[in-house]
RNA sequence: GCGCGCUUAGCUCAGUGGUAGAGCGCUUGCUUCACACGCAAGAAGUCACAGGUUCGAACCCUGUAGCGCGCACCA
């Protein structure tokens, strides 16, 4: 047994025993170990990103995920912590542009180049990278480091482009041009989820224009942006609005740019509010998105009069082009000033979308992106258990899933809620794990738990409102997408004429009527055999009849349908590719495909034409036509027939949630074709080139549940801790990264990622402001932990972080955890101090009152915190270890023991074995909480002796974790309520006896001399307790015949009367208005009591048990109120 | 606009229908042989407001106000 310093150290201790613990291989995972005796316990860390160093959130976040971890090592599970870090595209990048410019490396990226700039990135990376996982070490956190891992190692990101190519191919991911969030800063897209809305206050112009055909009328306009104006392409109005409704169909003239002052058309719409500005709207569709939407509707060009990075270009005219758009809006409000056309202008507050990285106001743009339709969303939004549960259901949901996965527990069944069944993973869904080793982590059918269960409905919310996904990133730090382009072939930048069809050319109603009505057709107008020239190659191009069989056999109705268009489908189609004809045939000289399209009533169809070419140049359409989408109405209120949509390269619709087929994204899907493009992990070979853009960080990050796990191996990690256990996240990222691993969980693990995910508070500081580097009001956890010690700050942490509620940061709580850690410090100390052997067993004879009560208290701080574990609640889980330690252990067990203590008897040894008892206990309840000084303590009182190796001999880590005393432990030591009361009683009146020396002014190390006057007679040892816990040089016992000096100082305890002699002068005077405020306090207690009972209908009402207790409480306070007006009368 | 949460001691927050709680701060006394990062005692609350339900409401219901958050968004 080492000496106790007097004060605890943590410096040293914390090094010793992390160092200790990692030499140990005490955080190592090992699979081979799990089994129905020793279950798998999981959590993946949320990866911080490289560029960061720990916060107050990581210090929160991490510390419940290690205390979950070192709980289940004690519950003797088999337990994986699995450590990493994120790339962050957006971030890192420009972290390292930032540090390389500072350094005069470079001023813009461009003169370093793609690759120079990610191998600088690399450098960085890998120099500082790596600065948060060392931190986390200080603060504890049992991570298998062994397992680390980094969302762009070589192995992961072949996860990542393995997840792209297999969503490629089951066609949940397209391109197309649309109008998506522009950072002007980091010149990329983003997603919905990465712009904030931030209320904005700007300025609402008023300018007016005049109509053309009727001169002298006036249309005024407010807008917010004017310098948007040259790329206005319409005005629009509400049709209902008959303020405007007979101007619709007119024109008026544009105000800028002032070289072009170009007629607009004044359009109906019924998106346009009639009560907001002036009723008018002017359109830009390049810059706006509900702008964008109705250009779609009305045919609209779009005129983009913006540079990315938000500069004008010279579509803005010459006196706007090359100012920033901010800039530009000042000008342009000097313009319409100048020109008469401005009103007025008046202050606006309104919101407007930010960047969420550079905290810039976004461009909404048109772009080419990638866009993901995401998958497995039904599963995903079913697994969740829906909130508002009782949480009661399942009150211990670790005894719960112990049931699951013992073998043959049939509790299972009842105590699952069976709402609704989870439908089964799509059977094309690639590399199910689940179906290896099934059993351990079997899952299917069961629910997933949040806590608090209200961020349940915020996902259910978002999820019924799922948007595809803008997943690629203009930038160079990332993923890059493996999308290969072949170099040669050029891609369709052509408009494709639609040929259209009324449908009822052809006689019939059934596709076999139809197919004759179709042959017929062809036949008499001598189609068969007919060469037809094509517009866009000059080439003639011929119709068999066999081909034409073919594709009826083999496609639908429309296919039919579009016979009678065949002479104008031939005409239009626009060739796409060339290529050698498969097999090599002699008289083939190559295959040449054409696109055309159709539209067949309010459908559209693309056709795809297969022409082989003879020697000689004998063109023969061959077999294929291919009927790919239909266009659906996109809006409510989009009334246009497609036909008024224009098809072209570069113009996109946004597609309908039921139907992504449109007109607009038909060049997308032609560029799209395997004949352009491929989409696949590694090169297709020589002339390919990779899509330049790297993925969205989370697109990576949604499979960190499995991918760092050795996805797609069938590795037996993945068999033995898929699903993770427990996700600690914040849920300002429930949709960035929780919903979405959910959906990839499903996707490719068939299985849900993980069972419960606890949704940690948000920090704030004393003003309830977020805490973040640009306002400086964020402590950094390293200096906390220099100056408290890493287990102060975990404590202080953990105990002013209730579930589901934001917390305030408080330098005053890690006080309070560095406070406790001495207290338990020092009692420890205490109980070295007086010597002995830790193993001397208990012998229940020998068990005073107080021995018993500090055991059921413990008993019962055991339950509180484990119970407070099991559902998450670690606030209430260390306030009852602090309260039970500080309040119970030290300030009345710890200090009675003194009684005994002192003395040489027998009891000694006893008191010591049962101190030593509660103690090793209390070490392992807070373990979780304070690792390091628990350890050291539970090392230096020698408690690790005679316990074998991994139940804690080696280190507390694998002590087991306490469970409650059952009925034969209490039996055998002689555990019972009366022995808690008399422990009580003696606490209650050493509490009035402290009180009367306190009212009388004696200074509390002054000892003085008690009388007590018993109610039933008081052991020695009782009396000697007593004497000690008031601090009294003598406590004499007398009997009731014994009265005392007139004006006595007297307390009524629950032993009996208390009395506190005093030397020198009495004043009876001083005693008798003491005694009289008691005396009232009770009167209004009994009053209370009395009224509650008089009251009628309360007796017949209440429960018999309320209503024994009032009556109980009745005569309680009756009693106490006689015996002290005894004491009044005595004086 | 829709949704969610909060309002209890000076501060930060517990408290699911039956005697209002903790920590910090404050006041007073005490270096009593584990601990002044401590010990002991104390003061301090119309439980946001207004109705309702109930024998009984901080707690359940309705409404109001204030604060915070999320989603959507009208130029």
């Amino acid at each position: 047994m080492s000496e106790i310093a007097k004060t605890y150290e943590p410096a040293a201790v914390e090094v010793k025993w992390y160092d200790f613990w990692l030499r140990e291989g005490c955080f190592t995972a090992d699979p081979a170990r799990v089994c129905e005796r020793r279950p798998a316990y999981s959590i993946v860390i949320p990866p911080p990103n490289i560029t960061g160093v720990l916060t107050l959130g990581h210090v929160l976040n991490c510390t419940i995920q290690d205390i979950l971890a070192r709980r289940a090592r004690m519950l003797g599970k088999e337990v994986l912590w699995l450590p990493g870090t994120d790339h962050a595209g957006i971030a890192t990048q420009n972290v390292v542009e930032r540090t390389l410019r500072k350094a005069g490396e470079m001023k813009h990226r461009d003169e370093l180049g793609r690759e120079a700039l990610v191998a600088k990135i690399w450098e960085w990376k890998e120099k500082y990278g790596g600065i948060i996982l060392q931190q986390l070490r200080a603060l504890g956190c049992s991570c298998d480091w062994t397992r680390t891992r980094f969302t762009m190692d070589p192995e992961y990101s072949r996860c990542v482009s393995q997840v792209f190519v297999d969503l490629y191919k089951k066609g949940l991911i397209y391109r197309g041009k649309r109008m998506v969030n522009w950072c002007p800063v980091a010149l990329t897209a983003l997603s919905d989820e990465e712009v904030v809305m931030k209320p904005t206050n700007g300025t609402l112009y008023y300018f007016k224009v005049e109509v053309i055909e009727q001169p002298g009328a006036w249309l005024s306009i407010a807008t917010t942006r004017p310098e948007t104006i040259p790329g206005d392409t319409a005005l629009a109005v509400n049709p209902k609005d008959s303020r405007y409704s007979a101007l619709i169909g007119m024109h008026a003239r544009r105000p800028l740019p002032l070289e072009d002052r170009a007629p607009l058309p004044i359009v109906g719409d019924a998106t346009v509010a009639f009560d907001f500005g002036t009723g008018v709207l002017k359109v830009t569709p390049a810059h706006d998105k509900a702008d964008f939407e109705i250009g779609q509707r009305h045919g609209l060009a779009v005129i983009d009069i913006m540079q990315p990075n938000a500069v004008m270009n010279e579509l803005a005219g010459h006196d706007l082009a090359g100012l920033d758009r901010f800039e530009a809006r000042k000008r342009a409000v000097e313009l319409l000033r100048e020109s008469g056309a401005l009103e007025k202008e008046e202050p606006y507050q309104h919101n407007v979308g930010h960047s969420e990285r550079a905290d810039v106001p976004i461009e909404p743009r048109l772009s080419e992106q990638w866009f993901l339709k995401y998958p497995s969303v039904e599963q995903a939004r079913a697994c969740v258990e829906k909130a508002g549960k009782e949480l009661a259901d399942c009150t211990d949901l670790r005894d719960h899933q112990a049931k699951k996965i013992a073998p043959g527990g049939k509790s299972l069944e009842a105590n699952l809620p069976k709402e609704k069944s989870v439908t089964q993973p799509a059977p094309d869904a690639t590399l199910h794990v689940r179906d290896l080793l099934g059993g351990v982590n079997e899952t299917l059918g069961e629910q997933m738990r949040f806590f608090p269960s209200r961020w349940a409905r915020v996902y259910e919310r978002w999820m019924a409102n799922i948007q595809d996904w803008c997943i690629s990133r203009q930038l160079w730090w990332g993923h890059r997408i493996p999308v290969w382009t072949s170099e040669g072939r050029s891609k369709l930048d052509r408009p494709i004429q639609v040929v259209r069809l009324t449908g009822d050319e052809l006689a019939g109603g059934s596709i076999r009527e139809l197919r004759a009505s179709a042959l017929g057709w062809a036949q008499e107008r001598g189609l068969i055999g007919q060469e037809f020239f094509n517009l866009d190659t000059g080439n003639s191009i011929a119709v068999r009849q066999a081909s034409l069989q073919h594709a009826f056999s083999n496609f639908g109705t429309a296919n039919v349908k579009l016979v009678p268009g065949l002479p104008e489908l031939l005409r239009h189609a626009v060739r796409v590719a060339i290529l050698p004809h498969e097999p090599l045939a002699p008289e083939i000289s190559a295959v040449e495909i054409y696109l055309g399209a159709v539209q067949i009533k309010a459908q559209l169809f693309r056709v795809k034409f297969v022409v082989k070419v003879f020697h000689g140049n004998f063109r023969l359409y061959d077999h294929q036509t291919l009927l790919l989408w239909e266009e659906k109405k996109v809006e409510p209120g989009g009334d246009k027939s497609p036909e008024e949509a224009r098809l072209s390269a570069g113009f996109a619709l946004r597609p309908a949630p039921d139907s992504a087929r449109t007109l607009g994204t038909f060049a997308g899907e032609v560029n799209a074709d395997p004949l352009f493009t491929r989409c696949q992990i590694d090169s297709p070979g020589e002339g390919w080139t990779q899509d330049p853009d790297v993925l969205d960080t989370w697109f990576s990050s949604w499979l960190w549940p499995f991918a760092t796990m050795g996805w797609p191996e069938k590795t037996a990690t993945l068999a033995k801790f898929y699903p993770t256990s427990d996700l600690v996240t914040g849920p300002d990222i429930i949709f960035f990264w929780v919903a979405r691993m959910i959906m990839a969980g499903f996707e490719w693990m068939g299985d849900m990622p993980f069972r419960n995910v606890y949704f940690t508070s948000i920090i704030r500081d004393r003003q309830g402001r977020k805490l973040s580097k640009s306002l400086g009001n964020s402590a950094d956890p390293l200096d906390l932990i220099a100056k408290y010690g890493a287990d102060a700050l975990r404590f202080g942490t953990m105990r002013s972080a209730p579930l589901g509620q934001d917390v305030t940061f408080d330098e005053k709580n890690v006080e309070l955890g560095r406070n406790f850690c001495t207290k338990l410090w020092n009692a420890a100390r205490f109980r070295q101090m007086q010597g002995g052997e830790s193993e001397s067993e208990i012998a229940p004879a020998l068990l005073t009152s107080d021995d018993k009560w500090i055991v059921l208290r413990l008993d019962a701080a055991i339950r509180e915190v484990s119970t407070a574990l099991d559902e998450y609640r670690f606030s209430d889980a260390a306030q009852a270890l602090y309260r039970f330690f500080w309040s119970e252990f030290c300030d009345w067990y710890l200090e009675g023991t003194k009684a005994t203590l002192s003395s040489l008897t027998g009891a000694r040894a006893n008191t010591l074995a049962v101190m030593d008892f509660v103690l090793a206990h209390t070490l392992r309840l807070m373990h979780p909480f304070l690792p390091f000084v628990t350890e050291e303590l539970w090392q230096s009182l020698g408690f690790h002796r005679d316990l074998p190796a991994d139940q804690g001999g080696r280190t507390i880590l694998f002590a087991h974790w306490p469970a409650p005393f059952d009925a034969d432990f209490k039996t055998h030591y002689g555990l019972d309520e009366s022995d808690e009361r008399l422990a009580e009683a003696k606490h209650e009146a050493v509490n009035q006896g402290r009180a009367l020396r306190r009212d009388f002014n004696i200074a509390s190390n002054k000892r003085v001399r008690f009388l007590l006057r018993p109610h039933a007679p008081v052991p020695a040892y009782e009396a000697a307790v007593l004497k000690i816990l008031l601090n009294a040089d003598w406590l004499e016992l007398v009997d009731a015949s014994w009265t005392p000096l007139k004006g006595t100082p007297a307390a009524l305890t629950p032993l009996g009367e208390l009395f506190l002699p005093l030397e020198g002068l009495i004043d009876a005077e001083a005693e008798r208005a003491r005694l009289q405020k008691e005396i009232a306090k009770v009167e209004d207690e009994l009053g209370k009591v009395r009224a509650k009972l008089a009251n009628p209908g309360f007796a017949e009402k209440v429960p018999p048990a309320v209503l024994g207790e009032h009556r109980k409480r009745d005569t309680a306070w009756a009693e106490k109120l006689a015996q002290l007006q005894r004491m009044m009368d005595a004086l």
